[in-house]
DNA sequence: GTGAAAGCGCTAACAT
DNA sequence: ATGTTAGCGCTTTCAC
């Protein structure tokens, strides 16, 4: 059922029924016959061709979001921020995965070729790829959890190195003093950015920050090599803070291996606070990203951008928030056992 | 960049220039003037308009996906495996989130109205609004996880009665004989055919199978809800058989509330294996669906109905596994305590 | 205020 | 083997 089916119905032009159909252009036919025609319209089930229309006014109401793993839990809150808020702006939103840099590029291609009009990016390293073709084909984009160095597009991100400081002072606070940081990688924002917080945070309250292992990803496994690593070249640690939940939950079975036990011996701090970080035993201490808020926030911007693409590349920089549970505490003893450890 | 831009370059007429370009018909077309073609469309970067042809051929190369929520872990492998799956057959993935029946439905019609030649719905109810819609539309459809009682649609589902069964025998072979059930919602073929799965596996052992209570939701507070009141009505109870991981936390909370130890007073049965139950305390045993597979699978069927929309409408049911962790244990004290419970 | 006509970029009869 | 023509469903000038 087409729009042309509809104006026969009502006995008028194709061009009468458009713009009796569409708000927008309402006021431009009579409001008798714009009744007339929307009642045929319902009566037939007349549903526009987003589509035909698009053709016509080069629009597609679509948005691409790019993301490193659907299946990693911490996105799925963002995808679902960004999908309600997009819905609502009446955009359709076109998901894909793209678990390298190169098929993020690649992927990029794709959702253009789509004739996207926008498009989140939740995969940007420190240089990359995939931004550099989002760049050159002028289509707005936003990078959401993760910045790229040249700051290039607007982004929207947790405040990566003030938290890092809320799981440093935390710490701290307890009385630790021997702290190491299993850092995420280094060609991510987020895995420099914590580094840095970490070794900034530590230097403020004159504390020796290099007690560092770089994992390389943000996996479980890398974690508890990572940690593993760490524990191994400084034996006298009270306590690891992670550049995330899943790089923490890998040094938990680190601890575990070596007959370590958290929090008596070594406290652990995460990052993200994602689903079911609660419930692990013991639960986790971490700093809780608003991770739907990210979602949302980005979807503003894009579809600021979208709606005048000259707008200002602004950035939102959100403020992480530390959440304890059970993998901190005091190191009392710890120091005790640590120091014994270092020494023998 | 248009066809036509492409066509000029070469010196040819537009319809050869999308001979040339399409590889279906790139055949009618001389060789060598097809090479100049091509090389003119790299040239100038040209990149085909999938609106504009689909206008012309029907087709928009879009399939919809909804499910009732993104953020929650377990849709996560079923999206990516129906992402990944249909990249590979051309589809691009529109997906929706729609938390309520009435709003899948609502999605349902949006998706239409977006042309999409397939959907996938994981938010069926045993009778459901959206479901109808969909064959209203006739626009191929399959759905994945949950059924609708009618079957007028494909569907790729784990066999949840099956997988009950495994549940309960795994809670009989330690011992156990007073078994409850946390039920999810009725009106949801997972919950409908799990609670069914339980109390046949029951009767099947000369079990009474009447302790069970019924879930609002598959959250962890509905599940919290829901085994508090199942322990309260049987407190002879040695063993929670839930209908999914969310309400098996939900159990964990309701004892630990009444101060009983999983699974020293009551072993406590998940299931799906979602992501990151292995790490909880104590680690779910539970049943694994293959979640991924289950989005590979729905994916494939969608495409064979999307090629030939008269294709039979077959249904999958895949076949669960035990995994067993540390929340299953034999009752021998534990039987003790809960007749002692159940006395006083 | 309404109708006529052109055209978005592409494909598929039809003609040569 | 290539060019001509028409048209997918819609919007938007331009007339009247």
């Amino acid at each position: 059922v087409t729009l042309k089916a509809v104006a026969q119905a009502a006995g008028v032009h194709v061009s009468t029924a458009s713009r009796a159909i569409n708000p927008r252009t309402r006021h431009l036919v009579a409001d008798e016959l714009a009744e007339r025609i929307l009642a045929a319209a319902q009566d037939l089930g007349y549903r526009p061709d987003p589509l035909a229309a698009g053709l016509r006014t080069g629009r597609s109401h679509l948005v691409g979001i790019v993301v490193p793993d659907i299946a990693n839990p911490v996105f799925a809150p963002i995808l679902a921020g960004l999908q309600r808020a997009l819905a609502e702006a009446g955009f359709a939103v076109l998901v894909a995965n793209a678990p390298s840099a190169a098929e993020a590029a690649a992927v990029v291609d794709g959702l253009a070729a789509q004739r996207v009009e926008g498009m989140v990016l939740a995969t940007a390293g420190r240089r990359d790829l995939a931004v550099d073709r989002c760049v050159e084909t002028g289509i707005p984009t936003v990078l959401v959890n993760r910045g790229e160095d040249r700051n290039r597009l607007p982004t929207v991100v947790s405040d990566d190195r003030a938290g890092m400081r809320l799981a440093v002072d935390h710490l701290v606070a307890l009385g630790h003093r021997a702290i190491g940081h299993v850092a995420g990688p280094a060609d991510v924002s987020t895995g420099h950015l914590r580094r840095r917080g970490f070794e900034e945070a530590m230097r403020d309250v004159d504390l020796d920050p290099r007690a560092v292992t770089v994992a390389d990803g943000y996996t479980r496994a890398a974690g508890r090599a990572a940690a593993a690593a760490l524990l191994a070249a400084h034996p006298g640690l009270t306590a690891i803070a992670a550049a995330n939940d899943l790089l923490a939950l890998g040094a938990y079975e680190a601890l575990r291996e070596v007959g370590l036990e958290c929090p008596r011996d070594v406290s652990v701090v995460g990052h993200n606070d994602m689903p079911l970080v609660d419930l692990v035993s013991p639960a986790l201490t971490t700093v809780r990203i608003g991770h739907a808020e990210l979602g949302r926030e980005a979807a503003q911007i894009l579809v600021r951008r979208m709606e005048r693409p000259d707008a200002p590349v602004g950035s939102v920089v959100l403020t992480p928030e530390l959440v304890v549970r059970g993998s901190t505490a005091s190191p009392a003893r710890a120091t005790v056992r640590a120091a014994r450890r270092a020494a023998g």
